[in-house]
DNA sequence: ACTTTTGTTAACCAAACGGTTAAACTAAAT
DNA sequence: ATTTAGTTTAACCGTTTGGTTAACAAAAGT
């Protein structure tokens, strides 16, 4: 249908692709593929995006701008460190659970092309930790938490919530349990994780 | 030339095919641009590794074969976890840095292909971390670590080491740094992870 | 000396791929 | 009722891809 520009398929075209492109990564989908999952004509795809590589960059900003605001949480706002640390864990956590493709996605992809990181600095002004590298030190300076870079501290928040994603099957490889028994661990450090840092920071 | 069996080749062709492999995924890697860079025609790699399938998988268990004697380094020996994870951390910094593709090669295809773990289990029986699981109930038990079950604080110290690496891109760009900075940061935490293990663990 | 086996290459192949085209279709505007 | 403009499709295209083949050359075996 013709009819007024239909906002419905192109949408479901992003669905698609986000589905494809999440779990298969660039390289891995084929155009095909997205078409078929969106339940229409692979030619629709370029009627909409032009080509693979700008599909793809709808995906992957769109996948961007859904973690940032979980971001946000450690990096600009007026809490103290324990609490950032505390509301950023299980925020994160739940946040994962429900999307569970997208930290992968978003650094396998970044991998594989860093440049991709300069299209999203141009657009949000986020990825700047200086205010919380500001607060880190205020509160090192005040004695209540021990000596640390902020840049380190902030590493460690990271890679404490995301790498057990990030490195699933590895994990379930070594604790040696089903799927179950895995969301049950990540349930459990949704506190866990939070005590282990203010237990590593705190005088 | 047929020459005297010319094992040369058959190694030249695993190096090529572990930069490329490595570097672009099983996904982005071309049989071609693999045989190009071994300095050899396409046709060899099939005469010795049959398909890109094998060829890849060769190159895969290669690659954890490297990995594994790092994790050895926490799973299966009799020291005191302190000593583990000081032990782990500066080693395994340093073997990242030697091997920058590494963690992230073998994080990347397990999630694209997460039955590959079988096939490691298959041939070592490394991936199994129930004695340091006893050697962290002793501990806890003795008073000399506080309560944390086994799995949680693998999984704290992987996440720690590893993540950084994965997410190069992603940390680069918010900590704002170069490589040089980057690099200089990692080597900070070559004692900095584990001092920040052990106050949040210690009693 | 000859045959056989093994290593190597250039040329080739069918399938899959991203992308294009031109025509058909649809609904709103004239 | 007819034009118009946006939407959708089937068919097609050139290139790339993993993989094969047949011929050949140098060792190894006899």
């Amino acid at each position: 249908m013709a009819k007024k520009r239909d906002e419905n398929t192109e949408i479901q075209i992003l669905n698609a692709a986000k589905n494809i492109f999440q779990s298969k990564g660039m390289d891995g989908a084929r155009m095909q593929e997205i078409a078929d999952l969106a339940g229409i004509n692979k030619a629709m795809l370029h009627y909409y995006y032009r080509n693979k590589q700008l599909l793809f960059e709808a995906v992957f900003k769109q996948a961007f701008s859904t973690l940032a605001p979980q971001l946000n949480l450690i990096l600009n706002n007026d809490s103290c460190i324990e609490d950032k640390v505390k509301n950023f864990t299980s925020n994160y956590i739940s946040f994962v659970i429900k999307h569970p493709y997208l930290p992968n996605f978003i650094i396998q992809e970044l991998n594989r092309n860093p440049d991709f990181i300069l299209k999203i600095q141009e657009n949000s002004s986020l990825l700047n930790i200086d205010k919380f590298k500001k607060r880190v030190l205020l509160e090192v300076n005040q004695g209540i938490l021990k000596p640390i870079k902020g840049e380190q501290l902030f590493i460690n928040i990271l890679a404490l919530n995301i790498f057990p994603f990030v490195a699933k099957p590895l994990v379930k490889a070594f604790i040696n349990e089903n799927d179950k028994g895995f969301e049950e661990l990540m349930e459990q450090r949704k506190t866990e994780v939070s005590d282990f840092i203010i237990q590593a920071i705190k005088n």
